[in-house]
DNA sequence: CCACATTGAGAGCAGTGCTCACATTCCGGA
DNA sequence: TCCGGAATGTGAGCACTGCTCTCAATGTGG
């Protein structure tokens, strides 16, 4: 079972999401390829325990760098953005198979990140919901590029306020809607790197241009 | 030929990217797959030619939204934004396959969106900037959020001039970094809802969330 | 020691992309 | 008008895929 995510993990590396198929699984454990089904009902289902594998390999990796960059700095939002969007980055070009498999197009019938099943795919915007919540509280108001909780229609506030309250964490529901923001920008900042949407001259200097990208974020989210 | 490429895309609603067959557009116009093969070399490249039938699309209904915006107000760059955001999250909606065709995962062997055969990719981007050079030019100085130029690598900056030549826009390449990074968390903001990122409880009001998330990221750019 | 669950083998079905030799049809120049 | 070549479609076939089913071997607990 571990093998098998393990292979399955080895040939997206290799050939990408496409290209993994469970009879080349099951050619690589040296089985006929009814064998893997004994233990995956199906290929999809695969595709999905490897991108639980990879959501938790993802944050691991993110709470890490959070983790050393709030014992260096005192805990300063800025910063732990930066290690954040730093580690998300790196991450990414390390794996980008993987990452692909995260934020690319999205598996047929995988229902969605916030599962029960795969709680992992929620915890990196939980940083950033902690992060922006941190930064709110210590920033001062003027400059504010967030929109107000007026702004913000009454079905919106309701659900932002719902995952306050599961993610226990303590702040407007403006703050949370900018941390979600950011957090999808900085998902859409990475994956245009990765999926080399800028063309092939960018790709070539794409971390730069990622550092500077996230710089950028770590200022919007201090003014939340 | 068109009757493939419209075929294509009938077959790319109804099933996704990956239901599209080779064989199966040859049974919808009544050939055998073989008589596929005279007209378009691969799937690959039928895939291409979706892509580039649906960027330019995209690009003209953008076009056409922020021209209305623009004689409607007197140009206002942050009006033109949200017409462009507007825009470009309809559509998505109304197309999500072919959205996902765009930003999702990038199909094998095909280069960049910046290729000269495409150059329907760049369009939306380049009208972001244009929006961005004019914000610039009109906004004040006070409270902005891009980063100078002098935190900008000068690689980064050598690409971006670059672009500005080619595109025909004025302006600094701060500016148009802001911009590109802005266009990213556009995209990232309308995937994001469009992969469903956010959980099905979101997906009910993911409309409402990216009106909020459009006028964030016009804030965002009458500030470069 | 035996019943039973677990694990794998192997054949097979339906589908895919793609190639190649072959037939047909169309069309412009002699 | 004829004829040669280009264009177009056919059908068989190869290698591959996901997946199902039956059957045999191999444990393992009572």
């Amino acid at each position: 079972m571990e093998q098998i995510i393990e292979l399955g993990n080895a040939q997206l590396v290799e050939q990408g999401a496409t290209g993994l198929s469970v009879r080349g699984i099951a050619r690589g454990l040296g089985m006929v390829s009814s064998a893997i089904y004994r233990y995956v009902g199906s290929r999809d289902e695969l595709l999905t325990l490897l991108i639980s594998d990879a959501y938790a390999d993802l944050a691991d990796t993110v709470d890490a760098a959070v983790a050393t960059a709030e014992a260096g700095t005192g805990g300063d939002p800025r910063a732990r953005f930066l290690a954040l969007g730093d580690a998300m980055c790196a991450w990414a070009i390390t794996h980008p198979e993987r990452w692909t498999l995260l934020y690319g197009t999205p598996v047929r019938d995988y229902s969605a990140p916030a599962d029960t099943t795969n709680a992992d795919g929620t915890r990196v915007m939980q940083v950033v919901l902690r992060i922006a919540a941190d930064a709110a509280e210590q920033g001062d108001d003027g400059a504010r590029v967030a929109p107000g909780e007026a702004d913000l229609a009454p079905e919106v506030i309701a659900l932002l306020e719902s995952h306050l309250a599961e993610f226990g964490v303590e702040t407007t529901p403006a703050t949370e809607f900018a941390a979600l923001t950011v957090w999808s920008s900085l998902v859409g900042v990475i994956s245009a790197h990765v999926f080399g949407q800028l063309g092939a001259d960018a790709a070539a200097i794409g971390e730069r241009i990622l550092d500077a990208q996230i710089r950028m974020l770590a200022e919007l989210i201090t003014r939340c």
